[in-house]
DNA sequence: GAGAGTCTGTTGGATATACAACACTTTTGA
DNA sequence: TCAAAAGTGTTGTATATCCAACAGACTCTC
């Protein structure tokens, strides 16, 4: 299992697989979707599942990934700095992200999520840093990048617990000046 | 090639083909369509368009064979009587299916379109006549079969050319009593 | 707590699809 | 008019998918 990512047949089959679940989700809750009806609804069979998945758990992990890779966008930020107006949409797009997911019933799998959030985050701020930072250290890129992925994944949750009437633009724009200070 | 109808990558598959040449039927002419156009909008490989086509004139065959089919929809009278309304039914059909195709453009492909009507015909005609006269010697209801779906696919080309105004209903009802009393 | 039913995850063998390469024909356009 | 480009149809090989069957885990019900 997880093998070339070229061959149409794996492109389609994992397509279905995936839109298949978010169609399901949209329907039933999490814990009462089972892996037979995804591959009914799939039309596809049950051991072809198996062939790109671990389990269910694997499944909600690479939806959970690749609807928010598009989300973010990471494209969008190629030729961007790492100012106050990047950081801002990327806010945006993580409590987009958390709204969208507060209607599908994922209870219990709150750290799953957590954790993609940060690992997505984290990739971003690695790359935004090593193309404006070419010349410093990588270790210490990638710490920046973990901090600044906790970061804002923190202020994502605190948005979330007190304030979901302000907006995230608004929002963010206090505490971006002591990130962006921390990186000058 | 032409095997079981079981296997649901062939069903898939096929399904992908039959509707991208739709699709694509929607855009050009059919003789602006390659088996190349197909394969791509279809997202499978050339090689497996001649597993289940012989050549592009087969394919538009199976295609309008199937769309006909689902015009018609043959269930709709397994427990009707060949009477004045089956009949009616089944020219609207034929009259609608006839329209939806001078949209797209089949010139050169008149005859083939003319023997699909009249093949689809003769079959159904064959199944209600089988049901409603179970006794009659096979040969005899084939022959009815096929004089059935010559008369009603030559009404049909008569409509066409004096009386699209008139409604199809009306066209037919002229003819229906000289068919109804032939098989008495 | 025993039995019936459903779901999971795995396997071996059968088959459909992908791919690359080929010779051939048709179209294009300079 | 010629050469390049594009399309057709075929083949051999690799591999993704299907299928049937299995053992084990889990619910549910009596």
């Amino acid at each position: 299992m997880e093998r070339t990512k070229a061959d149409p047949r794996v492109l389609r089959t994992r397509k279905l697989i995936m839109d298949s679940f978010i169609e399901l989700s949209s329907k039933k809750e999490f814990k009462d979707i089972t892996v037979k009806d995804i591959t009914e609804e799939a039309m596809i069979n049950r051991a072809t599942f198996y062939y790109h998945f671990e389990d269910i758990y694997d499944l909600l992990e690479k939806v959970l990934t690749e609807v928010l890779s598009i989300n973010l966008d990471y494209e969008r930020y190629i030729n961007s700095q790492l100012d106050e107006e990047t950081i801002s949409n990327i806010f945006i797009a993580i409590t987009d992200f958390q709204k969208s997911l507060s209607h599908r019933c994922h209870r219990g799998y709150e750290d799953t999520i957590a954790r993609i959030i940060r690992e997505q985050l984290e990739m971003i701020f690695y790359k935004l840093l090593l193309k404006e930072r070419p010349n410093d250290h990588e270790d210490g890129l990638k710490m920046a990048a973990v901090m600044l992925s906790w970061g804002i994944y923190g202020a994502s949750v605190e948005w979330r617990r007190s304030s979901e009437n302000q907006s995230p633009e608004d929002f963010m724009k206090q505490g971006i000046p002591y990130i962006l200070s921390g990186l000058k």
